[in-house]
DNA sequence: AATAATTTTTAGACTTGTCTAAAATAATTT
DNA sequence: AAATTATTTTAGACAAGTCTAAAAATTATT
């Protein structure tokens, strides 16, 4: 059984694994507030329990038995804090710090009955995904920017990438919003520009404004 | 705040306060399952920060300060046990342990709220009484043996003192049972037996019998 | 009241987790 | 390729919490 820092620091690593593959001591280090030193030693201790690989100056990585170990605890963040939202009546953004706390406390049983209690959620109250007790996440419907996507096919846009004024002026002008319901028609390969039907109205759109709003497949 | 260690601690005083007046280091070693000079040690600690008193070979006591905090420790445990066992339907014997890692989560936001999604219970799945975030426990119903009660007033059986099958036996034999109503009519000091209403009947039972017999006054 | 037995405290050691400062290694610049 | 800079590790220190063994204080017994 680990401590609570150390699985503090498994769960950082779990975490910044997800973009970048070796991680460096310094990285993880201001992850997780501390100094260098504070991590190296950590590591070591880690790596001795055989939770990561890790080589003097090269970095580390989780194994695969550190790997299942920190999404078991990815998991009791989450529920705990679907708990505080959904029956305590907590704001989703007053939540992270208890959860913080509570993702430590062991028994897998209490888990897997919160689990069903909450009834089997599939993702916290911030959008995240949570693993069920194998550590396996609920799939996923995948972003794809607009000119990625299949003819003819229904999709909803779920996010646009650029914040600029112009370009929310731009969406808005034309009714363009999250949730909206989004099919390209017809592809025009001299400028890559889109002719695409959104919602009941049709329009043609250039090759960068294709790029910046993004899409999901709509279900069923 | 204190560290999870120091609040075991000062439970545990709590809970010898119940019984012992000043506490002594071994009592409270054994109780906390280490060794006298670990409680010294602590005890000096909870000392400086007054939530004790304590004068060298002379024992200690809590200070106000200490009880109160004891009491939300107190509280958090046997709340986080209702909720085991009310909602996610726990055994009442299998909760102790996961309750006493819970009773260490910081945020009286969190015991609060979970009061209230538990709707106010004042005792836990074990009977023990919660006290609420003033510290103050519901008003118990004292038990009394049978030898000890008014005249002619109505008592509920609340418990009985030996477990040996013969008296068992006999009290099976009379229909004597926990929620019982009863009534001493007639005490006869000679030899300290009493005439009894027992639900609808009467009879005549021993001092021996009476002692072992545990009532509550009948509310209302 | 002296001695013996018990209880409690102290002294010193060990572990975990952290830090600062210095040394070692790696990466970048010239 | 050497020098400079950045990163990482080591060495040594400290606080918290625990333990064993020895010393001190208290309590009980003769
Ligand atoms: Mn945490
Ligand atoms: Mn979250
Ligand atoms: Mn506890
Ligand atoms: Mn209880």
């Amino acid at each position: 059984m680990l401590s609570q820092s150390e699985e503090n620091y498994l769960k950082a690593i779990y975490s910044l694994s997800y973009t970048e593959d070796k991680i460096s001591t310094n990285l993880l280090a201001e992850k997780m507030n501390t100094k260098a030193s504070s991590v190296t030693d950590m590591v070591k201790k880690l790596s001795e329990k055989s939770y990561i690989t890790y080589l003097k100056y090269k970095g580390f990585e989780l194994t695969e038995k550190g790997s299942k170990l920190a999404a078991q605890i990815v998991r009791k963040h989450r529920l705990w804090e679907v708990f505080l939202v959904d029956k305590l009546k907590f704001g989703w953004e007053e939540v992270h710090d208890i959860a913080e706390q509570l993702e430590h406390i062991q028994s897998k049983q209490l888990t897997d009955k919160l689990d069903d209690f909450l009834g089997n959620p599939k993702f916290d109250p911030h959008g995240d995904p949570i693993p069920d007790k194998n550590g396996v996440y609920p799939s996923l419907k995948v972003s794809f920017p607009l000119n990625a996507i299949e003819l003819n096919t229904i999709y909803t846009i779920t996010g646009v990438e650029d914040g600029s004024m112009d370009f929310f002026q731009f969406l808005k002008r034309y009714e363009i919003g999250l949730g909206s319901e989004i099919k390209v028609l017809e592809k025009f390969p001299f400028d890559d520009s889109l002719r695409i039907q959104i919602d009941q109205s049709e329009m043609n759109i250039s090759a960068i404004v294709s790029k910046k709003i993004f899409v999901q497949k709509v279900i069923e």
